[in-house]
DNA sequence: ATACTTATTATACGATCTTATAATTTCCCT
DNA sequence: AGGGAAATTATAAGATCGTATAATAAGTAT
């Protein structure tokens, strides 16, 4: 019957499995960098983000380093299982797969400052940490390799050439990741319709032979 | 004849105009940069980069954030600076002036790890502050302006139709600021030499008026 | 129920950070 | 030669940072 009396006010609190712990907190370090960028990645304001104390994050991720690496890859898997459920929704044409990619690449979704002031973050670690440049480079192949997919169906349907497709899927990403990326230094530079566009010409100079 | 006597241990220093030192300290911030990425945005190891006292920053530039902003300004002005002279000294004929520009852009001044994480840095901070952004505004215009140039020089050259050429130019530099981010993040992914062959073939999809 | 594992809190320590203020040196000007 | 403006050093104050350590609560198995 009788409550077991909590000492001298002591947070009571609840406790998770460490997966759980560890996405919660991976979670909050996004929140966190969304809102303040590189001034939001510090132990305290994490952990204040996920109503913990610092503690927590030493206990699970050692040095913060690796809650950061951790943040990173989740929402690198979560974005690219986004654009690739696009195209799985889409009509199951060449054509109209890659134009869902880029459709979904070019919506609020990604084309959202939030979304690339994290990633910058990210980019910022990976040329001065070897552990996050091995988790960027792990990503950018996968994606690269997804859109080598949409290209190699597309040239194969159509009947077009292309001379390296590894090298046509890394300038499209290149492409694509140019707008983003100027597009949210800047939205008044252009409208993600005239992205959207954009990239439809360069698909239209593939078709045209130009790479041939 | 009796040299002033310096009273106890105070260090001497040379005395400089207001701009020499601002640009000094502008520079031993880029130097941070490069080497640090943004930890080594501080007030302290600038200093000490450019062998002076703290307080000196605070005496030219008041707080920090507008020592950074100067030394974006600078950096980017020199960089375009870079990138215009190489198009100056080339055959006055549009196809050289743009191939010396897609040079210049591969060329180990530009395509160099170094030179992208200050970026990443600016781009970082120009998500989160107006006055970083406003720098950036005007600096993106600029450039954009001169790949314009370029471009409408040779679609009137050899007389091939671009609808709209501000689209135009924001895609290309996209491509450029998307394939120089991919290499600097991961060098391995492909070659410098493979770069500027994917920027020729989007020009020569440009040709084959993908565009018009 | 009771013991045990460990997730979690609480707290402390030393380093580094930004900014403010006062003292001092340098150099130009007359 | 000497005075004065301001460039520069020196120093301090308070905040925040990362990490380590010990104490405690919570849940699980016995």
């Amino acid at each position: 019957m009788a409550r077991k009396v909590v000492a001298k006010g002591r947070a009571r609190f609840h406790r998770e499995t460490p997966e759980d712990r560890r996405r919660q907190l991976g979670e909050a370090a996004l929140r966190c960098i969304v809102k303040h960028g590189n001034a939001g990645v510090s132990v305290r304001q994490i952990a204040a983000e996920a109503g913990v104390t610092q503690g927590l994050i030493t206990h699970h991720f050692g040095e913060i380093n690796e809650l950061v690496a951790y943040a990173f890859d989740i929402m690198s898997e979560g974005l690219l299982q986004s654009l690739l459920k696009a195209v799985a929704d889409a009509e199951p044409t060449p054509q109209k797969r890659l134009d869902a990619f880029i459709n979904v690449s070019f919506s609020p979704m990604l084309f959202d400052r939030g979304v690339l002031g994290v990633w910058v973050v990210f980019w910022g670690l990976v040329l001065h940490s070897p552990r996050m440049s091995a988790s960027q480079q792990g990503e950018y192949s996968n994606y690269v390799a997804a859109i080598e997919g949409l290209l190699g169906d597309l040239a194969a349907a159509e009947g077009f050439g292309i001379a390296d497709i590894r090298l046509c899927a890394i300038a499209f990403t290149a492409l694509l990741d140019g707008l983003w990326l100027a597009w949210c230094l800047n939205p008044a530079s252009f409208k993600p319709e005239e992205g959207m566009q954009l990239c439809r010409n360069w698909v239209e100079g593939l078709r045209r032979g130009a790479y041939a």
